[in-house]
DNA sequence: TCGATTTGACCAAC
DNA sequence: GTTGGTCAAATCGA
């Protein structure tokens, strides 16, 4: 399994053949260690590790692809810059759009409240989109500069969640916004009661399955334990877990043993993306834009148990939007049959 | 009155 | 030429 060359060794296929190539392979080695645990009481854990192992170093080198290829992260050198002589009442001399920051990550929610304090400051339709998205930046931009940023659009498939974008750290220090993160005994303890946000790589014909996932979830979030301390470190001491709603995708069905796992194990996928600005993120989005337990249906608690395009936004996200609407779409993380 | 939001325009990137 | 991100004047609301 699991060479971890991923898209270092593809030889000139493009990044989306090669990112498909290693999610069918993921999804190979999901199948294989869903007969696994359901075909054997008794399945050797080194097995099991190592095909989460290789699974995660797939899914990571899958992203890294994206992150290598995404548009957006920072505006390339070689434009030309536009004349400063416009007039005009509203010309200026600098250029109104900047360079845009890091991608951190894209979440889906029900809620615009992720425990931060946003300036909205401007809103516009997007050309194929019926809703219109709307940009936020912290609020502290003004007196601490901070460049976090995020752009907040409802979701077509799904009209009460919305899909939030969140580029550029913070950096501002705001005692309000601070927050406990879950993890709960991530690596420890059983896996969290709830967890409804996970990708479920089960099939729906078994019953076993959501037990199979969650002894699987498990194992991949002790995995991501495994491999960065610093996530062990840094939150092995929380102890609080945030609101995890229940029933928060219309009309799923999925056993609450499927949490925030891909969150979680896509806490080390965006890690690899954006290693360069994000060195410690944790799901989908960095620990700032976790919910603060008490805002109610806050922030990151919105994946579907069966993912939609729109909740595998956060893929699409480094990929200007294309990934999440490609062909590839049934394909990428359809485990559910 | 003041801070937040709205909205049309500007402008870089494609 | 089109699209999307940002600006800032106008407007709104507490």
């Amino acid at each position: 399994m699991a060479s971890c060359g991923g898209a270092g060794d593809d030889g000139g296929r493009s990044p989306p053949a090669v990112v498909y190539d290693d999610l069918v392979e993921v999804r190979e080695h999901a199948a294989t260690l869903q007969t696994m645990l359901q075909g054997s009481p008794r399945v050797l854990d080194m097995d099991a590790r190592e095909l989460v192992k290789g699974m995660m170093a797939k899914l990571s080198s899958a992203m890294s692809v994206f992150g290598s290829t995404s548009g957006g992260v920072e505006a390339s050198s070689g434009r030309k810059k536009r004349s400063a002589t416009a007039s005009g009442p509203h010309r200026r001399s600098t250029s109104r759009r900047r360079s845009k920051s890091p991608f951190i990550s894209m979440v889906t929610a029900r809620t615009l409240n992720d425990g931060k304090t946003w300036r909205k400051y401007g809103q516009k339709y997007i050309h194929a989109s019926t809703n219109p998205r709307s940009y936020y930046r912290c609020s502290h931009k003004p007196d601490q500069g901070c460049q976090a940023t995020r752009q907040v659009q409802e979701s077509e498939s799904n009209p009460s969640e919305y899909i939030i974008s969140y580029y550029g750290q913070h950096t501002c220090k705001d005692p309000s916004t601070f927050r406990s993160l879950f993890i709960q005994g991530a690596a420890d303890a059983a896996p969290p009661a709830d967890c409804s946000n996970l990708i479920s790589f089960t099939s729906i014909n078994g019953a076993a399955a959501s037990t199979s996932t969650s002894a699987f979830a498990h194992c991949v979030v002790k995995e991501a334990v495994d491999l960065h301390p610093m996530l062990s470190s840094r939150f092995s001491n929380y102890s609080s877990s945030p609101p995890v709603q229940e029933g928060v995708s219309s009309g799923s069905p999925s056993p609450a043993g499927h949490g925030k796992f891909m969150q979680y194990a896509g806490g080390q996928l965006v890690d690899v993306i954006d290693q360069r600005t994000s060195p410690l993120t944790v799901g989908s989005a960095p620990a700032e834009y976790w919910p603060v337990a008490g805002d109610a249906g806050a922030g990151m608690d919105s994946f579907p148990s069966s993912p939609s395009p729109s909740s595998l936004g956060f893929m699409s996200g480094s990929l200007g939007g294309s990934f999440g609407n490609s062909i590839y779409d049934d394909d990428l993380f359809g485990f559910d049959s």
